[in-house]
DNA sequence: ATGGCCATGTAAGATGTTACATGATTTA
DNA sequence: TAAATCATGTAACATCTTACATGGCCAT
């Protein structure tokens, strides 16, 4: 089956070419390995076995360099790589890029009702925790990106930022509404 | 290899059987059919073989009903699913539930740099348009959910929407960003 | 009775993860 | 020079998508 459309990871191989090419597929795969969401994760059996997928369909191109006794392949897109790279980025967007947005914390607290109170009020108190202090390294972020006038990094980087105090607003609504509840029953199941 | 830990999918199928319980196959891939974030898509091919898996690990059971002519199964937890649901949700929360969630508007914009001026607009004017008709039904779920006194689906639509209203917030100042910068330049790479 | 949706699957294939292998290069 | 890390992969496996198959049920 001849596949037409590009997956998301691949997409942003191809985004990232676009700004970093001519470059290793390693500098490809740490610009996931460093990213701030640990949603990429980078590993070496997705990125490499992709670029060859991506340069077999023509998208992309390696000549094969010498840098003292190593050989490495510098990547760079070919004309149908950006083609499809725009093809990607041009509306109309698909559903998926606009509809919510997954979210694996959102997720979990709908199930909220299978714990009881002690362990619910656990799980809470450990998720203010910890998007408290995940959120102080993405502000260092947007302090940082901002200060090297990197536009599109910072606009970036707010977004995520909008993202995580958006949800840290919402966590805290759901420990009021959880509070003002009464407590005294435990898993009250969804009607 | 031994699997111990649950998947998000596998995760949300225990949750959600242990609101639906005793239910078919069916009424569980329904959920997924008809949440409002695309992100589940609830194909066949992934439910029905992972309710297999689940059930040889022992975490749920399957008692077969006959209704008039038609033979359908029956899925309720064992105490082991409840276990595993509950561990699923315990703290310690993994990186992956805290960390910035994915988000695959947030990515495509980070390459607008890719696109020539006229095509960056259009990008931008098709997200927001789209982003506005979203949000209109998200909001509709927010008032149903709430008249329907549903507390635990109320607070996951309220996640959405939130999500949803932080997003369309960015776009605009980023929007906002890309309209005062000088617009004489196509193409600017990241430095 | 028939066309369409309900309900339950299965088969083939694409994609990604984990774990390993290998050699080059840097650093203690 | 020994250990760590860089850089490039590969193999086995798990999971999910797409597409199909099958039979029951329902409205016209």
């Amino acid at each position: 089956v001849r596949r037409t459309t590009l997956t998301e990871l691949e997409g942003c191989v191809l985004g990232v070419l676009h700004v970093l090419e001519p470059c290793t597929a390693y500098s490809v795969r740490r610009e996931f390995l460093d990213s701030p969401s640990p949603y990429w994760s980078g590993s070496a059996g997705a990125i490499y076995p992709l670029i060859e997928r991506l340069r077999r369909r023509g998208l992309m191109r390696a000549s094969t360099q010498t840098t003292g006794r190593r050989k490495s392949r510098l990547l760079g897109l070919t004309p149908a790589g950006r083609a499809a790279l725009r093809a990607w980025l041009r509306p109309p967007l698909p559903d998926v890029v606009i509809g919510v947005p997954s979210d694996p914390l959102r997720t979990r607290l709908g199930f909220l009702s299978v714990l009881p109170a002690r362990e619910r009020r656990a799980l809470l108190a450990d998720a203010v925790r910890r998007m408290a202090t995940h959120l102080r390294t993405i502000d260092a972020d947007v302090v940082r990106l901002r200060r090297e006038r990197d536009l599109f990094g910072l606009l970036v980087a707010r977004g995520a930022q909008a993202a995580l105090r958006a949800r840290q607003a919402w966590l805290k609504e759901v420990v009021r509404a959880l509070a003002s509840r009464g407590e005294r029953r435990g898993g009250s199941k969804r009607s």
